[in-house]
DNA sequence: GGATAATATGTCAAATATGGCATATAATAG
DNA sequence: CTATTATATGCCATATTTGACATATTATCC
């Protein structure tokens, strides 16, 4: 959780500590939106790079626009697993993946 | 593909070069199952290290303990998700699965 | 050897992810 | 403003993944 933002609320009496206590998440599974927001942040990133659309890339991966839409969003119904199929279609190597993942 | 075979392939008289090549797989299918591995043999060493069965683990994962082998086995039935998530069950850090894809 | 614990493999119903479609909402140009 | 293009959101039938079970194989100990 973002540093500041604890700070805020702290102020204000909250006892926050961690988006555990504060959302109900267990650490795991705050890791795993994180990893999961990290890879589609890279994924938008690579497709603008690359001047294609959500149309363009969606082809590319035989999928649909909207499912490319819900992938960069980190959309609950989206697997890590399309994330990095994806990724890796467009030329992503698994070092940079490891880099995103540890940005 | 291991060095040393596409030399002996060489040697025989192959036009190796790599592995898409010989086995028809694509550099991006070829990264994919390359990272899957790396990541069911980073789980297996976690769970040995904390001194755990496959039904141990697989009662934490609330899974079953075959689909625990098939997990460490890279089968091809497993999503890189479940692989992943089950490492964060185990405690790794996703700078440490980062980690374990570059390696 | 035989008994016991651990791991592997095959199968399948149920759960989840996916592509595709319709449609809504931005963003960009003219 | 109004077209046009790009992206977002909701839905659903189909496909893939999953846990669970049975059973097979492989260690490990006596």
């Amino acid at each position: 959780m973002d540093k500041q933002k604890i700070k805020d609320l702290e102020q204000r009496g909250w006892k926050v500590g961690n988006a555990e206590d504060f959302l109900g998440l267990t650490e795991e599974a705050a890791a795993y939106i994180e990893l999961k927001i990290k890879l589609s942040t890279n994924l938008k990133k690579k497709r603008v790079k690359q001047n294609l659309t959500q149309v363009e890339l969606a082809k590319i991966l035989k999928s649909s626009q909207s499912r490319v839409a819900k992938l960069e969003a980190g959309d609950p119904s989206v697997s890590i697993d399309l994330l990095i199929r994806s990724l890796l279609a467009l030329g992503t190597s698994n070092k940079e993946i490891a880099r995103a993942i540890s940005s």
